[in-house]
Parts: structure tokens; C-alpha cells; sequence
RNA sequence: UGGGAGAUCGUUCAAUGGUAGGACAACGGACUCUGACUCCGUGAAUGGGGGUUCGAAUCCCUCUCUCCCAGCCA
């Protein structure tokens, strides 16, 4: 498993955990947990979790468990529960033998809630959903006490049993923990913690008909494993006074502590798990692993590493505030992993014909053209050269503006790790008036890349053999949204899609040696960006490329500028 | 509206009574066989108003704004 940049481990969180170890808390031990529903597949917003729980155990030499917190059978699949545990070990963390299921505990669960029943502090109530919702009363008016809420300890007892046994109609009946219908905390008016539902679950199956909720099984599971620190999103600041509650009437010996912190949002992107179903299931994406989405599968098969997004959770902090980090933080902590890592090779994305006249028609030159200009250890390979080549479209310009330091009629260029040519005449297709193939000439004396004469080029451009390049497909993405704050802007965020966010690019030539390139492997084009195997063809071994991230161009941002 | 939480460069995270700092973004320059990378530099913030103090982002008061809570979701 590669290994990111040493964590800067300084935050409100860590203060809180030194102070406990200081304090001898918990004897000085750390214990987290990264807690995911099985309900959809981990996206980056997860990975801020995962980085901080698991590095919070091993910066302070503890543990941290992955846990399924699968207390709603609605949903929930063993999918989902493969998707995390791949997802999690991808992104380079080990929960050794400690994965564990809430499913696992249910009985232990409602065990803890027969003891609440018997020591007056829970009851089964029967009203209605709706009458509940009436009930409950709302922000600034108090709650009515349940006419059930003073059963005898026997007769709720027998009642739960009874729910237990399948006696009762899903929503008839619930558990309710008796605290206060007059809390202003609207968490606290005496909160469900059985529901039935008489829905298969994806591990017990049949075996139960009322599930825990939420608040009740949630802190206890982690008292049950131990857990320290309970970290979790600032959603459930509200749920802390039950967390609190619950561990103190179930009577547990185990006491974690519950600290909130800010969930990530990403501008042009989408985190709630909701939307993100809605897209796959709406097929406004491929699938979760669709390269557009924020899904780690979806950003590993974009050719996103896990050194990368470790380093974004690391630098984006931990802090309380609502916050929306900049993609180009995202984007910048990716291309500063694949600078160090991904080869370098030639591709051409469009292709445009040039000829070099005075080059001999049948001759063949395997160039020298290391993998990394910084880093000989990677190595080299030969690469092809012709009379025939093929450029990008881009880098030839007929009217050329001042700065354009590209190709030119009249204009010499370098050839990447090639020689010096020189765009002599162009040909055009008669019909359009589209420049369709360059004709230019060589110097046979500037292979080195230098001039004898010491004439310098104001650019170096890349290219493929055309009799020897081959055949890719390239898909570019981007943003999946148009709008900094999608979720934010509306509620139906779908208004505000990027209709460009994927184009695919047929008839690409890369250099020969990405023949068969196997899939997930990563490269640099010159010039182009970061792009990864998607697939190859079974059939003609073609690769297919999905676009990781653009590099920094200042040409098309001087050109966007001087074009306005 | 009741309760809970939060407010620091464009963005994000620091600074916990003593020079407001880093990263990303922006801009400028140097270098360059990738207009990349790298390096150097510049501009840029304590929500408003009071108070305490020699000194306040930090403590107090007050106002404003933002987020969360009225699922038998998590």
C-alpha cells in the first residue's frame, strides 16, 4: 500500500484527545470507529471520516474498527458492505480482524432495552405515525405526553415481547425511551428506539422484525467495542444529550465520548448520499462507479490515487464551520501525486496529418525518451519515428497570435525528445477550407533536441508515428455541475448539470507502447494531462483512457483571457 | 419562532491576552526539450457596534448573518 505525506496532526480534536490522555481518561486509550450505513457506495465525504478516525488510532497508537451501521433493513445490501470494505482498503487503511456489524448486536441491543423497560425508562407506545408527528409538538411549542407513556413495566414488557414476536402491524407499535416531551430539544421528547418492519434484512434476514434506531444503537454499539471517541458530523450536535442518555440509563459501564465535526462539501459536486443514488438510479450517471461522480470508486477508476485524496483530507483541516472546499484544492493534491509518480508518454488526442519532406519514406528511428524528466530511475523506452507523423490540432495555428509559440507556416518547432521541424506548406481540404496535413521539413542535426548552431525553438510539441501509433478512445470529464454550490442552490440540484461533463473522443493516437496498457495504470500525455487505463479492448487490445485531471495551462488560460 | 452550533485573506485551516500565519486560488517574475514541473515574489482577512485591558481574533455585552433539529432515516 503506498504511503501519503505525514499527517499535520493539529485540531480541536487532537486537543480533546490530549486532554483525556493528559487526564487519564479512558486509561489513556484511543478507540475510534468509521461507522457507514450499507445504504450506497463511500464517496470523498466518507474519506474525510475514514483519514480522520483511522488516523486519529494511529497517531495515538490505537485502533479504530469499521463498522456497518446497518440498523434500517431499508436500503441496506451487501453490495453496499463490499463496496466500503474495498473502498476503505483502497484508500490504504487496516482495520485488521475488527470489522464489525450493528446487525451483530441486535440482541445484545435489545437486551439493554428490555433492561430500559424494566427500569421505567422506556415504553411501547401505539399511537399512529401521524398522531406522533401531532405529539410531538414543534420548535416552540412542547410535546403531549403519549397516553401510553404510563403502562406498567409488565404490560410493556409483554408488549415488546410480543412486537418482537411479529404480534403487531409495522408502524403500530414503537419503543420509546421516557425522557421529557417538553425538551427544547426536540431529539429529546421521548424518542423511538424500536420500530417494526417487517422487511428481510440483508444479514439477519427474517429473524427480526423491529430494528433499533439510530441514537439507541448507535452509542451502544460503541460502547460495546469500546470506542473512546465517537466522531461523527455536526448534524447529530442535537442527538449528544441522547447519546449521553442512553449510555446512562442502559447503564453501561463504557462511556464514549461523541465529537462533532464539519462534513466536507466540494464546489461543483453533490455529497448527499441521496442525490447520489437519485443520479444512478435516474442514469443521469453510468453507475456508482461513473468517473464523474465523487464515489472512490468513481475517482479510482477516474485515476484518482489514494495518496492523493489522504493528502486532500489532511490539508482541508477539521474544523466546525460549514465549509465548501475548492475542487482545485482536490485536483491540485492529485496532479501533486502524479507529477511524482505517472510516466510520461505521447498521445495525440486530434490528430493532424504532418509530412517531413525530407525525410526518407521507408525509414524507422526508435527515439530514446525517458519516462520522467526528472526522475532517470524510471527508466526509458524507444519510441517510433517517421516520415509521417501526427501532431495536435491544437498546436498548429495557420493565423498565429503573438504569443502562440507552436507551429506555424513558416515557424520551427521541437519534436518532443525528435528534432527540429520547420512547417513548410499545408494542405487543405477543398471542400471545408480545413487545414487537413502539414507539410514540413527536418533538421537531421538537432536530434540531440539542440541546434549545432545554437538557434533555439520557442516550443516543444508532442507527437506520434503514424504508421506506428495507436488507436485510443478518450473520454474527457468535468465537473458534473455548473454551479459552485449545486445542493445549496436548489433542491433539485439536477437543474444545474454540466452538459459538457463528458465527451468522448474517438480516433486518438497514443504511442505504441500503451498497446495493451493494463487497466487502472496511469500516465502523463505531454502536454495533455493525467490519463488512466480505463479498459482495454479484448478485441484490438485498444486502450481505452478516462481523463484523471487537465494540467495547469497558462496558454489556454492567456487565450481565454485575450479572447474576451 | 424554541433549542443547538458556527462566523478569520476569494476558499480552507491555524493563531486561545502579546508581530494575524500556512495551503489552495489569483497576479508577477526566473527557469525549462512538457506554455508542465520547480523556484522566487506580490496583493489579500479577524461580520457590525460597544466594553475590559498597557495590549483583544482571543475575555464581556449587544446586534447581524449562516447551518442543524419537528423521519417509525442515519
Amino acid at each position: 500500500m503506498d504511503q501519503g505525506k505525514t499527517p499535520v496532526p493539529s485540531d480541536f480534536i487532537r486537543d480533546i484527545i490530549d486532554e483525556d490522555i493528559k487526564n487519564g481518561k479512558h486509561q489513556g486509550r484511543v478507540a475510534t470507529r468509521f461507522p457507514p450505513e450499507p445504504n450506497g457506495y463511500p464517496h470523498i465525504g466518507h474519506a474525510k471520516s475514514v483519514c480522520l478516525n483511522f488516523g486519529i488510532a494511529a497517531q495515538y497508537k490505537g485502533t479504530c474498527n469499521l463498522r456497518m451501521d446497518d440498523t434500517d433493513p431499508t436500503g441496506e445490501s451487501m453490495e453496499f458492505v463490499e463496496s466500503i470494505i474495498r473502498d476503505v482498503k483502497w484508500l490504504g487503511f487496516d482495520w485488521e480482524d475488527r470489522l464489525y456489524y450493528a446487525s451483530d448486536y441486535y440482541e445484545k441491543l435489545y437486551q439493554f432495552a428490555v433492561h430500559l423497560i424494566k427500569m421505567g425508562r422506556a415504553f411501547v407506545c401505539q399511537l399512529t405515525p401521524d398522531e406522533m408527528r401531532e405529539h410531538r409538538g414543534s420548535f416552540t411549542e412542547p410535546g403531549k405526553d403519549s397516553p401510553c407513556r404510563n403502562r406498567s413495566v409488565a404490560e410493556n414488557l409483554d408488549l415488546f415481547e410480543r412486537m418482537r414476536a411479529g404480534e403487531f402491524e409495522d408502524g403500530s407499535h414503537t419503543l420509546r425511551a421516557k425522557i421529557d416531551m417538553a425538551s427544547p430539544n426536540i431529539t429529546m421528547r421521548d424518542p423511538i428506539m424500536y420500530r417494526i418492519k417487517k422487511e428481510r434484512h440483508y444479514r439477519t434476514g427474517d429473524q427480526w422484525c423491529i430494528y433499533p434506531m439510530y441514537d439507541f444503537a448507535h452509542c451502544l454499539s460503541d460502547s460495546i467495542e469500546g470506542i473512546t471517541h465517537s466522531i461523527c458530523t455536526l448534524e447529530f450536535e442535537n442527538n449528544r444529550p441522547l447519546y449521553d442518555w442512553f449510555l446512562e440509563a442502559a447503564d453501561v459501564e463504557h462511556r464514549p465520548q461523541q465529537i462533532e465535526f464539519a462534513r466536507l462539501n466540494v464546489s461543483y459536486t453533490v455529497l448527499s448520499k441521496r442525490r447520489l443514488i437519485e443520479f444512478v438510479e435516474k442514469g443521469i450517471v453510468a453507475g456508482w462507479d461513473d468517473p464523474r461522480m465523487p464515489t472512490l470508486s468513481g475517482m479510482r477508476r477516474r485515476g484518482y490515487t489514494p495518496a492523493a485524496i489522504r493528502d486532500f483530507c489532511e490539508r482541508i483541516g477539521v474544523a466546525k464551520n460549514d465549509s465548501l472546499v475548492d475542487m482545485a484544492l482536490l485536483e491540485n493534491c492529485l496532479r501533486d501525486d502524479l507529477n511524482e509518480k505517472a510516466p510520461r508518454v505521447l498521445a495525440v488526442l486530434r490528430p493532424l496529418r504532418v509530412v517531413i519532406e525530407n525525410y526518407p519514406e521507408d525509414k524507422v528511428e526508435m527515439l530514446d525518451c525517458p519516462y520522467h524528466p526528472k526522475k532517470p530511475e524510471m527508466g526509458s523506452r524507444k519510441v517510433p519515428f517517421s516520415r509521417v507523423l501526427y501532431i495536435e490540432k491544437d498546436d498548429f495555428l495557420e493565423n498565429p497570435p503573438k504569443k502562440f509559440f507552436r507551429l506555424s507556416v513558416g515557424r520551427e518547432v521541437r519534436l518532443r525528445y525528435g528534432y527540429f521541424i520547420k512547417c513548410t506548406s499545408i494542405v487543405k481540404d477543398p471542400a471545408s477550407g480545413e487545414v487537413i496535413e502539414i507539410r514540413c521539413t527536418y533538421d537531421p542535426e538537432t536530434k540531440s533536441g539542440f541546434a549545432p548552431d545554437g538557434r533555439k525553438v520557442d516550443g516543444t510539441i508532442h507527437w506520434v508515428s503514424a504508421a506506428h501509433a495507436v488507436r485510443a478512445e478518450v473520454r474527457l470529464y468535468d465537473r458534473l455541475f455548473n454551479v459552485p454550490d449545486p445542493s445549496r442552490e436548489d433542491a433539485d440540484c439536477t437543474d444545474f448539470l454540466n452538459p459538457n461533463s463528458l465527451e468522448v473522443l474517438h480516433g486518438c493516437l497514443v504511442e505504441p507502447g500503451l498497446n495493451g496498457a493494463a487497466a487502472g495504470s496511469g500516465f502523463q500525455f505531454e502536454r495533455l494531462g493525467y490519463f488512466s487505463v480505463d479498459a482495454v479492448d479484448s478485441t484490438e487490445q485498444a486502450p481505452v483512457f478516462n481523463r484523471t485531471v487537465t494540467l495547469r495551462d497558462s496558454w489556454a488560460k492567456a487565450a481565454e483571457k485575450g479572447g474576451k
